[in-house]
DNA sequence: ATGTGC
């Protein structure tokens, strides 16, 4: 994904060739890495050529891409674009520190948008597709799919359970065998057709909504109480409430609680990248705000979209029931109590005594006594949290500590003993899991709630014990 | 994030 490493012709040499920024500037520059062996000169004449008579190359094997996109882009008149505004206006910054600058740089286009209100960045934020992750965004009468992301409704679960830790301690065996039966990881993994689930939302109407949507239901059924990969994971941890919290009908103390991250799994994602392809479509922003591309909430489009989404958030919702269900029931435990936050979502809300749309892309919502859950790393406590209510972070918080490292990054420097050595100092039994989800590989998770007092107050801290995540190719054992 | 690509 890094395109930005020791290409034999770069950015500055194909804009001094006559190339501007946009798609096919982008395709120009892959097709210079692919066909490095060409020589630079040969490569160089070549873009030239293919620039100045695209017609000629619709058909070449190397160049008809490029050719196609720059007829394409020349078709488009000036005036099509919707202009952006010359300056964005100010937006809050919380650990502003700890924050990469792409980023910021992501956030301070969004804040140019026409139809922009109010933006704000969570202190675990970092750079994105369109709207970086922990960006939060309140718009007029309109709704950004990217704005959303791809994972849509995305969300943690809680299930605190009437079970004394010791009891936890001495039969963990028990815990790790039904955390292993009743949850499903990996990328495009389901359930096979006798071990599906059921759930009230498999009869939502909005599966009919049109015959795109109805195509994937069954998918969706075979996915429900699935978990996906990345950094989704379902764990056991220990609950503490210092104070006990009336509102939750929690008394103070410890608790064995299953914690659970994860979204829409197949279903939301094509559903992301389905919008967000119409929405580019629909609405044709310059170059650096494309992937911000909006639609009017009035539209058919927009209202569509809408309904789409609010599908898969309830189908992301239902994953994690079906999951809590199945556990509660496997452990024969008596739940205390339940909370749940979605953190990938739009919302209508009113903000400064004005009804906007407010997209939260990994920022958990912090409305005066919302509850959320904002997870540390599998070494690293997480936190039951109450929201503020503070406007000028639009009623958000962040949706976890952030990453420190890329993916790429985490498994080059980190090694599994490292990893292994982390484990065991913490006391924490790993199922699953790669070198990229290693806890050295996120933010310090006590950083970034220190950011944010103004934001939450800390209900209850949750500590993870046995964790389970999607194998991943990395591992050596 | 996602079972499949500029």
């Amino acid at each position: 994904m890094n395109t930005s490493t020791n290409y034999l012709i770069n950015s500055e040499e194909l804009m001094s060739l006559g190339y501007t920024p946009g798609r096919a500037f982008g395709i120009a520059l892959r097709v210079a890495h692919k066909h490095e062996h060409l020589g630079k000169e040969v490569l160089l004449a070549q873009l030239a050529d293919v620039l100045a008579t695209p017609e000629a190359y619709l058909t070449d094997a190397v160049c008809s891409k490029l050719a196609a996109a720059l007829i394409d882009e020349a078709s488009i008149p000036e005036d099509a674009y919707i202009p952006l505004r010359d300056a964005g206006a100010d937006y809050a910054i919380y650990g502003e520190s700890h924050i990469e600058a792409g980023a910021r740089t992501q956030m301070a286009v969004a804040m140019q948008l026409p139809v922009t209100v109010a933006g704000a960045l969570m202190p675990d934020a970092h750079q994105g597709y369109g709207l970086p992750i922990g960006g939060v965004l309140a718009v007029e009468n309109a709704v950004i799919p990217y704005g959303v992301g791809v994972d849509i409704g995305c969300r943690m679960a809680l299930s605190i359970y009437d079970i004394p830790k010791a009891f936890f301690e001495t039969n963990q065996a028990q815990f790790k065998r039904e955390l292993i039966a009743q949850t499903r990881f990996g990328a495009g993994h389901g359930f096979k057709p006798d071990e599906r689930a059921d759930h009230a939302v498999l009869t939502d109407a909005a599966f009919g909504m049109n015959p795109f949507v109805a195509d994937l239901k069954d998918k969706a059924w075979a996915q429900l109480g699935t978990s996906g990969g990345g950094n989704h994971f379902v764990e056991f941890g220990i609950i503490e409430f210092a104070e006990g919290d009336p509102a939750l009908g929690v008394p103070a103390g410890t608790y064995v609680a299953l914690l659970s991250h994860s979204g829409s799994r197949g279903l939301g994602a094509t559903l992301a990248g389905h919008y967000t392809k119409l929405a580019k479509e629909l609405c044709r922003l310059p170059y650096e705000a494309q992937n911000l591309a909006y639609l009017g909430l009035d539209s058919e489009a927009g209202q569509e979209y809408w309904q789409a989404m609010t599908l898969a958030g309830d189908y992301a919702s239902a994953n994690h029931e079906v999951i809590h269900r199945k556990m509660a029931a496997a452990l024969g435990a008596e739940v205390l109590a339940k909370v749940e936050n979605h953190h990938n979502f739009a919302w209508k809300e009113q903000w400064n005594g004005q009804e906007v749309i407010v997209h939260r892309k990994g920022a958990t919502p912090a409305g005066k006594d919302v509850l959320g859950i904002i997870p540390g790393s599998m070494t690293a406590p997480g936190f039951l949290v109450r929201g503020k209510g503070e406007t000028a972070s639009i009623n958000s918080a962040s949706h976890g500590a952030g990453r420190q490292m890329s993916r790429t990054q985490a498994i080059k420097t980190i090694s599994h003993e490292t990893m292994r050595a982390q484990l065991k100092q913490h006391g924490v039994t790993l199922v699953g899991a790669g070198l990229d989800e290693a806890p050295m590989a996120y933010k310090d998770i006590h950083t970034v709630m220190a950011a944010q007092t103004d934001l939450v107050a800390v209900l209850a801290t949750f500590t993870p014990r046995l964790v389970r995540m999607a194998d991943d190719g990395s591992r050596e054992d």
